[in-house]
DNA sequence: AATAATTTTTAGCTTTGCCTAAAATAAAAC
DNA sequence: GTTTTATTTTAGGCAAAGCTAAAAATTATT
């Protein structure tokens, strides 16, 4: 069982972020990571000695199966982190991330499998994204964006993109949150704005909300 | 708000487990952080620029007021971990220490403050040894070794030390935990082992186990 | 196709944190 | 009170990870 720096971690995630199983320029890691390329080159050339990436210089840089393994086991960690953050301490949605940043570091199968177990298996975090299973299955990925429906359509809110701290804000004042249920009532021909309905009364979404979250018929 | 590095807080740590309040010897820290001399010099002397350690060439090193504090938070995390770890993931005691050396460097006093809560507001961890208050203060100190009672004594366990695997075995083995109560029906004159019995029959404790297990009387 | 612009790599420097080997200091022994 | 032993510090190296500035390769423009 081989051990990776923080750093490594890093870069396998942003990879495997940025192009799944594709191959990735520098610049768009360097500017991912948030360091120089000068110093991407070097670290991707570590990762290559350790065979988690195929580097082509001046090319782009690809994950190797072994890397997108680790790629998923990380991303497991971290949404299962997230998971427990919500659901058991009561944080909010926009406040887990960088937390679920620092824990997914932590090394330790048994401690992912018992964290698993103790969040009640879940398939999906906080924000609807799909958590990668033990053997790097992945769940679904849930539903379409709103506008994507027509009028009349009874849809389910199941997943929100991680669009920053604003949008979560927005959210949290909509009082807008995963399950629950609307009626989509008109779509605007002027700005592709919906409107949603509930028990409980009805509200315009804007265009550029909309996009960011996703749901199904319900 | 200063961080710190990983490797600080582990000869932070080291220190206050050592020596608490009082300095220490260059060699017991590095016994005591598995490396050599000469880095231990160079550590310290990085510490002591951060303010969190008054160093005495050739004399020793000692813990600031501010790396007092540093040391108990620390601390604190440590042993939130590892009830956490063993409360709510069904750890047992003697596979938790690793992970929480792990988790106790994440950085977050909210993620602190909301485990804190979650856990129940514990004052000591699954071992019994005190976790410190957000302030700083420490609670007691829980117990005194079985050896110490006298014969005929009610005794229940509260604290147990952490003397490595092999104790913890022993104490799972014969069913020993925290909270259990015995009363000593004899203590041997000839190897100083103790009789403890309950109502489901007696068993005798060799001296050493009995040094590593702490009850009040009750 | 040749030049200009962009991207990537190389070269060389910095800090952290560890190492070994040698020198300096403190403690112990005679 | 020297001398021997043990401890600690200095000096010099190495790897990870970042940086800047210059060189090389690729891509775009005319």
């Amino acid at each position: 069982m081989k051990t990776h720096t923080e750093s490594e971690e890093n870069y396998i995630k942003a990879l495997y972020h940025l192009g799944g199983e594709q191959p990735v320029s520098n610049g768009d890691l360097a500017q991912r990571i948030g360091a120089k390329g000068s110093s991407v080159t070097q670290a991707v050339k570590r990762l290559g000695q350790k065979e988690l990436v195929n580097v082509v210089p001046y090319k782009g840089v690809q994950l190797t199966p072994q890397g997108i393994r680790l790629a998923k086991s990380i991303l497991r960690k971290h949404r299962l982190w997230e998971t427990f953050l919500v659901d058991k301490l009561g944080f909010g949605w926009d406040e887990v991330h960088p937390l679920a940043e620092q824990l997914e570091h932590i090394e330790s199968e048994e401690l992912v499998d018992r964290l698993f177990q103790f969040l009640g298996s879940p398939k999906h975090d906080p924000h609807g994204d799909p958590i990668p299973e033990r053997d790097g299955q992945m769940p679904p990925v849930l539903g379409q964006p709103i506008g994507a429906f027509s009028s009349g359509a009874e849809i389910r809110i199941v997943r929100v993109e991680d669009a920053g701290t604003e949008f979560f804000d927005q959210l949290e004042t909509m009082n807008i949150n995963l399950g629950n249920t609307y009626e989509i009532r008109a779509i605007s021909a002027f700005d592709s704005s919906v409107e949603l309905g509930s028990s409980t009364g009805s509200f315009w979404l804007s265009q550029s909300m909309c996009a960011n979250i996703y749901a199904i018929q319900s």
